[in-house]
DNA sequence: TTTATAATTCTACATTTATCGATATACTAA
DNA sequence: TTAGTATATCGATAAATGTAGAATTATAAA
């Protein structure tokens, strides 16, 4: 990976973050191991349409992975090495 | 400081990071100890009224501070300690 | 099969924002 | 004072984006 690439990277993953309805559930995911789509909604107050749209984001920089789904259930993980890589979260 | 704030402190670094021209600024800092707003613009491809508005916002979520005015030149620098406590920059 | 639930995708809309030219401000030198 | 230069601010515009309702897909249970 060349040093552009690598930049853009770490431009995804900030702006990824740079959002306080991703960062509320990067923290919450931070805490709870593994969490659903509805079980962060009943967390946060926001739709799912809206969180699912997050997590896709989310996902794609890198920063979560969706790591397993039992029936309509898919729970979400945090990749901790990626995010170790690039930032220093501060904890609630 | 209470939860909500630090959260939405860090969602506004995260933020400024999180915006290729702003991260280029702050990568080209780390490198330099202090620049002005010529130098940057010297080094990267932007005007000087779209490197203003960026290192306002660098400034005011405290990844940067304006650290000396000589003449007409103002001189920004990185506020390391704020970077370390919610960041890890990848070096080029 | 039908019903219900979880998640995603689609669509629309309002808001935010990156960029840059024009203008204004601040400082220096002649 | 006048001219020149470095920044900052203003105004306009195009593009990106957060949100949520509607529709769709997938899975499980009755």
């Amino acid at each position: 990976m060349n040093k552009e690439q690598s930049h853009q990277e770490a431009v995804k993953i900030y702006k990824a973050l740079g959002e306080p309805t991703r960062l509320h559930i990067v923290k919450l995911l931070c805490k709870h191991d593994e969490l659903s789509c509805s079980q962060i909604e009943e967390q946060l107050n926001y739709k799912g349409s809206t969180l699912s749209h997050h997590l896709k984001q989310l996902v794609e920089c890198g920063v979560l992975r969706l790591a397993r789904k039992e029936g309509t259930y898919h729970f979400y993980r945090v990749n901790q090495d990626t995010l170790d890589r690039h930032v220093v979260l501060q904890p609630d």
